[in-house]
Order: C-alpha cells, then structure tokens, then sequence
DNA sequence: GTTTGCTAGACGAGTGGTCATATCTTTGCC
DNA sequence: GGCAAAGATATGACCACTCGTCTAGCAAAC
C-alpha cells in the first residue's frame, strides 16, 4: 500500500499545478481536466495519484498549510530576535506582504475560499481546514499570551480569543479585498490590529 | 420591453426560491436545474425571466441585499429609542441573531459567499456587492461617528476605518463559523466589537 | 389572424470517474 | 549476464450524466 517516492513527487507536483487553480478558481470552477491539462498529464494518470478531486483538494489544503507553517511558525517564534508584540506585528506584515507579492491583492487565501466555499458541503474537506487552523490559533494564542505576561500588551482579555477575533478579522479583509478590488481592507487590518495589540 | 406585474411577480418569486439555494451552496454549485425545480417551473421558462444565470446571481444579491437593508437601516437610524452606540451593539445582536436563527450557524450572510467565491471570475457580481457594502459601511459609519461626538466612544480612529474593519471581522467570523461549525466565532465577534466601541 | 406569454426539448460542451490495455521498472532465478 | 515474472505507472477512449443556453412552436388573448 505505501506509495513509492516517484509516487509522492508526481502526486506532490500535481499538487503544486492543482493547487493555483483551485486558488483562483475555486473548487467547483477547478475541473479535473483543468489540472491534468496544467499538469500536462493524461486524465487517467490522476486517478492514479489520488482517490477523487475532494481526496486532492484535500491533500492540496494540507499542503498549502504546511507550506505557510514553515515560515509562519519561524517568525512567531523566532525569540531571539524580537519581543512577542513586535513578532505579532511581523507575522501580520509577512501575510500582507505574500497577498500583495503573491497574486496582487487579487487571490486572498487559499484555504479561506475553499473552505467558504465547501464547508458546508464537504466534511472532509471542513476537517482538514479546521484541524490545521486550531493549530495556527493555538501558536499565535502562544505569542500573545507572552506579549501579554511581558506586559507588552494588555491582559484583561483572553489571548486565545484575540488570535480567533484577529484572524477572523484577517479572513474578512481578504474576501473585501476581493470584492472591492483594492488593498485598502489589508492596510486597514493592519493598522487596527496595531491599535489592538 | 417593460415587463408586465405578473412577470416581476414570478421572477420575485423564482429570486427567492433560488436566493436560498445560492446561499447554502454558492453559485457554481446551484444549477439552473436546482432552481427551476425548487421553483416548480420548467426549465425553459428560467431564461423567459432572466437573461442568465449570471444576471439571476446579480438580482438575487441586490433582492437579498435592500431585504436586509429595511431592517439594518431601522436599527442603526432609528434615533428616538437608543443613543448612537447601543444602536450599533442593537445593529450587531440583531445580525447575530439572524445568523443562529435563520441557518442554524451554518449558511453564512449569501452576498459574502458569494462574493468570495465569484468576485475575481464575474465583475458584474462583484460590483453588485461591492456597490451595496459602499452604502452598508456608509451607514454604519455614520453612525460610529455620531457615537464619537456623543463622547460615547473614543474618537482617535476614523469611524469608515473602524466600520470597514468591524465589518471585515463579521465576515471572517462567519467563515470560521462554517469551518468549525460552532457559533463561537460569532459570539467571539460580538464580545470584541463591545470592546472596541 | 396576429401578437404575446410561455415552455418542451434539444444543443454542444463539459463533468467526475472508470477501465482495459500498454509500457515501463524492479526483482529473483538460472 | 540473460531473462522472465511481477509490479508500478501511463494512457486515452469511454461512461452516464449535468451544465447553461437557445430555438421552434404551442396555447391563449386580443
């Protein structure tokens, strides 16, 4: 049963060509066609590397997560060099910089349109969004409640209750970034999450 | 070319049948066949009324919009009952309110669904939310503004900022409220704008 | 007898998914 | 080394079905 290494690469490429059009198109508007065409392999052959499109929709989720994970995790908890509040800030800074560098204000994040769009319809796909966001929460909950107890931030609320408010926050100005076409609903995040922390 | 009383009547009515199944499922996921047969139409007589699927989406988020609207402009103007902020704190209850009891914290508010699934792939859609939200986040504005001058909140943010930013934070809300499909996140929502305003 | 409101049914394109077959790669045995 | 058997991977025609859209024509009203 266990798939062989040349399995995972061309899964994992796959995923790499996949995973931009279910960025920008969606689930529904990403056909299996569109990623064996994108990935140049014949309709078959994805059937070989994964069991259906929500079996690759989730594997392209769990990736996207571990991708971001990786730079994320080491700018939250980088302690050497910042204090929690300023790493805060970076952490914001660094996501807003990757919505503008990444696809120019115009694509937001991946997970938050496909679980938009699926999660009333798809419990696996609902899992893999949630299971990975608890952790997201849980590590920023971490740097606050450190902000907090090095009194660089206040501490009358609950640190897990700010990370949720704040990225929720952060979720909504990317769909207005969508809507209105513009940056504007970014900056504003950024500005009003300064204020807050 | 001015369609008939009875013609608007039964459009009307296929806007609200159908307004509920975009709402829960989005657009590419809700055919014209989910419609008609929800209406109890035949499926040729869809196109007698709208153009398209498209022009459908577009007058069903401008029906679901001024619907809502009546209701959100009494709350927030109504200025004989409540002083500035309580209307907004009304104005807030009031949509938490609707999210639990309409859907049950599991269908979201339909112009951000679809807006967040549509807006990059039909500009027609996104301009038909973008152009209401103008006049929602106007009138919440308003409203935060007159609260600064009542001395009832502090006045050292711009009040379209904080009304931009409120709103950007329900929107996110009720995307986590899909994902982990729990009221939390709304509840979440409303404790932190209490604190903000 | 012409106009109007309405609808059945077909259109071509596309959907997610299957499968028989073909071609590689690895393995084990002589 | 030579070679066959076994397994992994590649392929595209094909399935039954759905999609959004349109046109030809029916039935009632004028």
């Amino acid at each position: 049963m266990s798939p062989t290494i040349k399995h995972d690469v061309k899964a994992d490429f796959l995923l790499d060509k996949g995973m931009e059009l279910l960025w920008s198109k969606g689930y529904n508007a990403t056909s299996v066609n569109d990623i064996v065409k994108a990935a140049d392999i014949p309709k078959g052959s994805f059937y070989f590397y994964f069991e259906s499109k929500e079996d690759f929709a989730v594997k392209a989720i769990n990736k996207y997560f571990d991708q971001n994970f990786e730079m994320i995790f080491n700018i939250l908890h980088n302690n050497e060099e910042s204090s929690p509040r300023q790493r805060l800030m970076n952490f914001h800074n660094f996501r807003a910089d990757v919505l503008r560098d990444e696809m120019g204000y115009s694509g937001g994040c991946m997970a938050c349109n496909v679980g938009n769009e699926m999660s009333e319809h798809s419990e696996k796909i609902r899992n893999a969004i949630h299971a990975k966001e608890i952790v997201l929460i849980d590590n920023i909950a971490k740097v606050i409640k450190a902000a907090q107890n090095a009194g660089e931030i206040e501490n009358s609320f609950d640190a897990h209750d700010m990370a949720s408010f704040l990225e929720d926050a952060g979720k909504g100005a990317m769909i207005s970034m969508k809507e209105t076409n513009s940056s504007y609903p970014v900056e504003n995040f950024l500005r009003m999450a300064e204020r807050l922390l």
